[in-house]
DNA sequence: TCTCCGCTTGACAACGTTGTCAAATTGAAT
DNA sequence: ATTCAATTTGACAACGTTGTCAAGCGGAGA
């Protein structure tokens, strides 16, 4: 490899001089300017990133860590839009997957410390309260798509709330009145927020809260099934669904069918996620509410790198909204 | 942060002393070590991998470039492999999504090529002939699920005849004697290979090869419906249906349904690909071909590491064997 | 005690780049 | 022609580490 060096030497200026034009500073005349980029061009030189980086004492690399993320096709997009943000700053992500194993989350701390990383992004598969490794805070860092249990690092998250009352006002805004929610676990801040947002959204409409329609599973399909075989079977059984995920939706799906209704005639359904496999595939197509996960990928780099202005002190975080995608099932 | 100066005036040796306790040389005598570490504890110190690798004029970075697999669900098995291949020989991995952009793609080159990396794996979403940007190989390099046209570059692909062989091999296995094949498009190395095995292992069992038992499509479910409703209405009917993929087989399964025969007991469907998503969650589980994502992205970078000494000269390239996932609908 | 050898330690250069500062050159104004 | 300021260029140090080599030290054998 040629070095900056050999370029000055080949065109016969200082190397400094050749710096100066890499660098575009000022104060090189056009000539100059002009036999060393052909220099340059004969020696198909490359700035030794490495060098500069040991000079300027920063790096262009950011790190991210994630839990299972890559393994699972939907939160995957956090990586996608950490990624282009990323390239869009000329900077590199160092992504390492730790399967949320804490001896390997602590070793990828170092590793990324070590390589003088401009900061570290942290994520998680879904929406939880997480106990982050002890030497993240060494480095400039933001939690994604999770929260410190003690609530002071930054951290960027889905605005579940909002996602709950959205989802519940388009089923509203579709004429529904007895509207029912097959949620996720109790306890975790998706489930949580949805639940609020949908209680917000039936208070907005007068509506009374029923125990009744509200319950609770393990985000899977055999809950959805389970859960709308008995809602539909109630004496007044719902006219729509609002589920926790599109898997759950999936379970009432096939709930649905098997009891000889039709949607969105008879029941009305919408997801939560839009997993594209599911969502786009299931007849008819699944209304669902799209998390953020691109958007908070994109977002949490941007934060880093300081190219937006977030004010993330003090335990304030950002909430991102989830977006409704509209298919046939509402 | 403290450096290695630090430390040495922190413990009272010289700094090269440090140096040689952080990489474990020898000739440093036990006292001196335990003093170096403790002052290594005091201090926090953590060696500056930006210098090291500048002096050593190596980095423990590899790339890997991307089309768009980071986007879908099942070729992200390829970076799953590779960055856990990369994490085992303590080795970074810094990885691009170019969506297929040519202009992207030999910036991404560039980029990785300043940064010093060790070399460069180059993937590709699915099965195909690819031409890489010319830079590619001022390092390391090696395609993934992808080969060069010209055939000069190292690659790991699947093996695609075997999978077809394997696959039509179960159904041969299960008693069908009329097996029809749901292709992809044709010209894809994935649909021309596993066409090949399919006529193999129907040669191996002395049946003759029908024409009429052969369709190609488009790889979408669409096209496994159309082709399956063909099929289905033949004078003399296939028992077994092997398919393209999995998407297509999901095309097969609603047609198998809509016709009112039953899986796997009228018609016995195979896939291709193993997504989780429609494979686990169609009614019966599908039976399908596993490509060795994981194992490509895996090999790739023991290979550019040398961890693995695979002779990949002179066009050579390794073809990594298709995995059967058995499930009910065989 | 002296010599020699092997182990331990340290001084210094080097990696390829950018920052600092001074020297050289140019051009305008006198 | 001379001066002065502004522009252009280059010499050198510095970043934090490892490689090279020489010096110091301790112990065994004479």
């Amino acid at each position: 490899m040629a070095t900056i060096k050999d370029v000055a030497a080949h065109a016969g200026v200082s190397f400094k001089t050749v710096s100066r034009v890499i660098n575009r500073h000022p104060h090189v005349t056009d000539a100059v300017r002009q036999k060393v980029l052909r220099a340059i061009e004969d020696l198909d030189y490359r700035p030794n990133i490495v060098a500069r980086n040991m000079r300027t004492r920063k790096t262009e690399y950011i790190g991210l860590i994630t839990d299972q993320i890559m393994t699972t096709p939907f939160s995957g997009a956090i990586i996608k839009g950490a990624q282009e943000a990323a390239w869009t700053s000329g900077i590199m992500l160092l992504t390492v997957n730790t399967d949320g194993q804490p001896e390997l989350e602590a070793a990828a701390v170092n590793m990324l410390l070590e390589r003088q990383v401009a900061g570290i992004a942290y994520a998680t598969m879904f929406h939880k309260a997480v106990a982050p490794p002890a030497k993240l805070t060494d480095a400039p860092c933001i939690l994604v798509d999770c929260f410190s249990a003690s609530g002071e690092l930054p951290a960027i998250v889905p605005d579940e709330m909002q996602g709950g009352y959205d989802a519940t006002r388009h089923l509203l805004s579709r004429g529904h009145r007895r509207i029912a929610m097959i949620n996720g676990k109790r306890g975790y801040p998706g489930t949580e927020g949805r639940l609020n947002g949908y209680r917000k959204a039936l208070e907005s409409a007068d509506l009374a809260y029923d125990e009744a329609l509200v319950r609770f599973g393990d985000w899977w399909q055999e809950d959805g099934y389970h859960h709308a075989c008995c809602l539909m079977k109630l004496p007044d059984p719902p006219t729509a669904i609002c589920c926790g995920n599109d898997r759950i939706a999936m379970g009432v799906f096939a709930a649905v069918h098997e009891l000889g209704a039709a949607i969105p005639d008879d029941v009305a359904v919408i997801g939560f996620d839009n997993m594209e496999v599911i969502a786009a595939h299931l007849r008819p197509g699944l209304t669902t509410m799209a998390l953020p996960y691109y958007e908070m990928g994109q977002r949490a780099i941007e934060y880093l790198t300081g190219d937006r202005c977030d004010d993330l002190q003090n335990g304030r975080r950002i909430e991102l909204p989830c977006l409704l995608i509209q298919r046939e099932s509402t």
